[in-house]
DNA sequence: CATAGTTTTGACCATATGGTCAGGAAACCC
DNA sequence: GGGTTTCCTGACCATATGGTCAAAACTATG
């Protein structure tokens, strides 16, 4: 007579289990998008029967979102490397850097929270205007604060940030681009290395850091 | 005995059928992914029964490719803005202008992109393989003139076009987050102009060009 | 008006999909 | 070992989907 098959006390099978099907989700959702993904492809990821995935994740909406918080939380984690910081070169340095690991070790996240965004977020769109919006304030005020003790030029810090996230996430979410331009091979550790650094000297220079 | 049901000569008619169900896909692709579109919903859209669409595109794969080729030749369009330049200040300057112009007036056609090119260019790869290799190698040779003349700084012309695509097509991919972080209000005329305004000042003096 | 070509669409079909469920297998606990 | 909870899954279902088709309606033209 139990109505409610998720027990309320997790333990660790059921942990490691979720752990599982979440990454093979994260997975298949990345490159089919939500649409086209199947309960069924993602279940042969995971190497375990359709069923099974039902067991854990009652509906694929269910699962979806699990995928996409778990995205979110790493993404507001990279802005560790904003704060703290005592000015632009060190901040905004720090965060490209974040963000540039970020896309190169969960590209299939980044391109999760990409589609869902694309799409008009119809999943997510509470933390776009509350957790988001709040962020996105603070950073953005940082980034005054540094422009009115004459830190850095006085540019938007609004299109700013934007040139951040879509310059660092490119490399994720168009990262097939990137590799077929690159002869079709994955970027290596010299090029990332290079991609950073393109990207941290003309920013930093853009918006009149000394370095 | 007609096997093949479309004419080889097209009249106005056909043409102008084409076009309306064309806009309605982009449209349905952009918004819900070629998995999650529907011939039904791009039907409603249109404003016709689905069999209709099916008349004018027998398949919806069909009707995507035509959809995505549409795209890919305003894409190349933009690139007009940076031949003939005398100077990056000139290319460079004008070409984001287009781009953001392009995100501004097709965002339905740019998310088509991104998403092809997220889920692994699966319809499209030809294209990246020769057009754009083609393209890119084109431009970075363009702009490796440019830093060997002293025109600007040596930085990796691959890295800069990067940015310069994420950057312009984050307004359109993004838009619905940057619409949300606008206080849910589309941005206004001024709001593009400075947009385009800090980009093209934040790139132009990143890389090195005097104004 | 007759004929040929083109367009339109309601009804239909095979298949794939998200989701359910009953019943059995483990695992855990006293 | 007995009882309870958790885990597992093959079989199944209702629905949605891409696509087909034949017959009707429309159009152009001689």
């Amino acid at each position: 007579m139990n109505v409610e098959p998720i027990p309320l006390r997790p333990n660790t099978k059921r942990q490691e289990n979720e752990r599982i099907i979440l990454k093979a989700a994260e997975k298949v959702f990345a490159e089919a998008g939500y649409g086209g993904a199947t309960m069924q492809l993602i279940a042969d990821v995971a190497g375990r029967p359709k069923a099974n995935i039902h067991y854990y994740f009652q509906t694929k909406e269910q699962l979806y979102r699990r995928v996409v918080d778990r995205i979110f939380k790493i993404w507001l984690q990279a802005a560790d490397a904003f704060d703290g910081a005592k000015g632009p070169a060190e901040g905004i340095g720090a965060y490209i850097d974040a963000k540039m690991e970020i896309s190169r070790k969960h590209p299939h996240g980044s391109k999760v929270w990409a589609s869902e965004v694309m799409h008009g977020a119809p999943i997510i769109q509470d933390y776009l205007e509350v957790k988001l919006v709040e962020w996105t304030k603070d950073r953005a005020e940082a980034i005054q604060n540094w422009i009115d003790q004459g830190l850095m030029d006085p540019i938007s810090p609004r299109h700013l940030l934007y040139m951040l996230w879509a310059t660092t996430q490119h490399y994720a979410d168009f990262g097939h681009q990137v590799e077929t331009l690159n002869g079709g091979a994955p970027l290596t550790d010299a090029q990332w290395q290079e991609a950073k650094a393109s990207v941290k000297m003309i920013v930093l220079k853009g918006i009149g850091v000394p370095r």
